[in-house]
DNA sequence: AACCAGGGAAGAT
DNA sequence: ATCTTCCATGGT
């Protein structure tokens, strides 16, 4: 067991983040207390678990990284790093949008990380899960698809791989109460990520343009779930899904105008936030929680 | 009991 | 290329 203690760039918040996360019913962790439990999978397949614990302010962000393996602890700093974004200083967005019409929405809720989902190819599987579904519903089919087919080690399960999913018949999803257009969105994706005709590592490392492109031309993947890919499985800082439920109703409150925006409404206004409408939509839908 | 939900494919213009 | 219909299932 180690413990390390890391001072963050001023402005994050993590308590919300963990408000956030708590919506989804496979992480491990306590609001009050303030922590989260994250499963890593690291190199030469070893399994390692990291708690995640804030101990400081918003404006004083301290956190608290502690796990078991000592050999490990580098490696595991590093993801944990790379996974809640601690190297990036959140302080130029906050003052961006100070000049823009988001100005009291970033003056309410300051400093809103973009923490990443913790497997980049459940991050995928869990959008393409949770498509034209109502929150509740969808957490509930993307928690029974990862308890059906992912490793439970105590309270902290482990995401189900690819391979183990490409394996899989149409029928055992079914089963779960997916329909049939989204068994066959999952399992083919999976098998295509398995064979290696597509590499979500590789895809990391491009630009978003190209990512739109690639993924694309998968079937069962439209810009909606490549967008919420983007933002929430690479965490990428400039993307607006303006065709979320969620964000035009976000607007439709903030700008008190009755009825959801227009697609041209939503443009104009969003022109301003660049480069940072990742943090824009993020803020938008934490002002509806 | 309709209508909606953090869509997308397939078919019709 | 753009518009419409169908798919599928639980929530409200």
């Amino acid at each position: 067991m180690w413990t390390k203690e890391i001072t963050l760039h001023e402005l994050y918040d993590f308590d919300y983040t963990l408000h956030r996360l708590s919506w989804d019913p496979l992480l491990h962790l306590n609001v009050e207390e303030r922590w989260i439990d994250v499963p890593l999978v690291l190199s030469g397949d070893r399994k390692e678990i990291a708690r995640v614990q804030a101990i400081g302010t918003i404006e004083a962000p301290r956190i608290q990284v502690s796990a078991l393996v000592s050999e490990l602890k580098e490696e595991t700093l590093a993801r944990i790093a790379h996974l809640f974004q601690w190297d990036l200083d959140l302080s130029p967005m906050q003052a961006h949008f100070t000049d823009t019409n988001l100005a009291k929405l970033f003056h309410d809720f300051p400093g809103t990380p973009i923490v990443k989902d913790f497997d980049l190819y459940f991050s995928l599987m869990k959008t393409i899960i949770h498509q034209q579904l109502n929150m509740k519903f969808a957490f509930v089919l993307s928690s029974r698809f990862a308890e059906t087919f992912g490793e439970r080690k105590g309270d902290v399960l482990f995401y189900p791989k690819p391979e183990t999913i490409a394996d899989l018949d149409y029928s055992k999803l079914r089963e779960l109460q997916f329909s049939q257009r989204k068994a066959e969105y999952v399992i083919d994706t999976s098998r295509m990520i398995a064979s290696g005709e597509l590499d979500l590592q590789t895809l990391e490392t491009e630009e978003d343009d190209a990512v739109f492109e690639k993924l694309g031309k998968v079937r069962g993947i439209g810009p909606w779930t490549i967008e919420n890919w983007l933002l929430f499985g690479l965490g990428r800082p400039d993307l607006f899904p303006k065709a979320d439920i969620g964000i035009q109703n976000a607007l439709k409150a903030y700008f008190t105008i009755g009825r959801k925006p227009t697609m041209e409404e939503m443009v104009e206004w969003s022109k301003s936030w660049h480069p940072y409408r990742s943090y824009a939509s993020m803020t938008l839908w934490r002002s509806i929680e």
